[in-house]
DNA sequence: ACCTGAACACCGTTCAAGT
DNA sequence: ACCTGAACACCGTTCAAGT
């Protein structure tokens, strides 16, 4: 194990952020270390570098991914034959399970990034903005006439509702053990908001 | 400096408190180490541990000061004669300017607070509450018929997009850079959902 | 060329020893 | 009794030296 030129770069990379993704979901971000990445691979902590700048920015690859997941999983949820409603609904039901289900790794995805990174991955600006464009096409559904602006915005406000109530259930955990009426907050929300948007 | 006795308990409490929310808005959370602290008061590393549990225990501290600030910064932003929907509004604005110019501090009491303290300072829970019950207020004054449970629900609801909005600004300080639309966003989501709570 | 192994400069935290 | 100072067991990251 460990042994050089048992693996291509690309491989390195993909062991890497898969190892690292897995130890992410298990423990959270800030008790995963570079010396436990290298293990989980086989090699030792210095190859990392030699593969990707520093942590953060194998954190970041991870996120990607996972943006991808969210994005994958907000899609699926919708049926064929959803109203816009319903579609909205069952995409913010998605987002809240995701949030619940991989808690560390949303975590990481959307709270501990307040530093920027010297180089982002490229796609990964994307990724979020084609996870807004799912709601804004359902907001189009729903008012023909509405327009662009007024659809990003709508767009932006429902999700930040949605996200909202996944991020408060996050830090909630410290502060409150509240029931889990996340799924009746989330309807409430679309419920209202499409009514408003409707008319 | 660093004499014995110079300070009380009390008084050394409150000045590491002072001296880490310093810090944290400065450099950000993860920036700061206890070592700094210790130097910014004037003693050893030691001695925070004679005080507080341990670092993430003092951090705990600072955010219940925070939360006490994010409160009283909301409640003093509705005038005299404002009606609910103006209230929630001008409420939803501060929380927004609150995340707007005290980032890191934003950051550190609302999003990296995964992990559970072992002994969380009494009364942070209800700081929380007591946020929530502002928008409670004002949702009865608006329909005095609705129960306890959709006024909670929909307090919650209500504020899960303001957070949200802050929230979703801070993450997409790496994914994003958008315009500053947060304002029209929250005075969106809070007229849509008066409009429905109304009804 | 690829990876190791050891080092460097840091951490948070503990705790005997000083005053 | 209160705080220090030095240690312990870790970090992330770098980089000469091996193969």
């Amino acid at each position: 194990m460990g042994r050089r030129s048992d693996h291509s770069r690309e491989e390195l990379q993909a062991m890497i952020i898969e190892a690292t993704l897995t130890l992410v979901r298990d423990r959270g971000a800030d008790k995963v270390t570079a010396r436990q990445i290298a293990t989980a691979v086989g090699y030792t902590p210095g190859m990392l570098y030699s593969v990707f700048i520093n942590l953060q920015d194998i954190f970041l690859h991870v996120n990607e991914i996972g943006l991808r997941t969210l994005h994958a999983l907000c899609a699926e949820a919708v049926s064929e034959n959803a109203t816009p409603e319903e579609a909205i609904k069952a995409m913010g039901l998605a987002y809240l399970r995701f949030a619940g289900t991989h808690t560390h790794q949303f975590d990481l995805m959307f709270t501990r990034s307040i530093q920027q990174p010297e180089m982002p991955p490229p796609g990964l600006d994307n990724q979020i903005r084609t996870l807004f464009e799912l709601v804004e096409f359902q907001l189009r559904r729903l008012n023909a006439s509405a327009t662009d602006e007024e659809v990003h915005l709508g767009a932006r406000a429902l999700w930040s509702g949605v996200h909202g109530t996944a991020a408060l259930r996050l830090s909630d955990q410290l502060y409150l053990d509240a029931p889990d009426a996340d799924r009746d907050i989330v309807e409430l929300l679309v419920t209202s908001f499409v009514q408003y948007w409707r008319a």
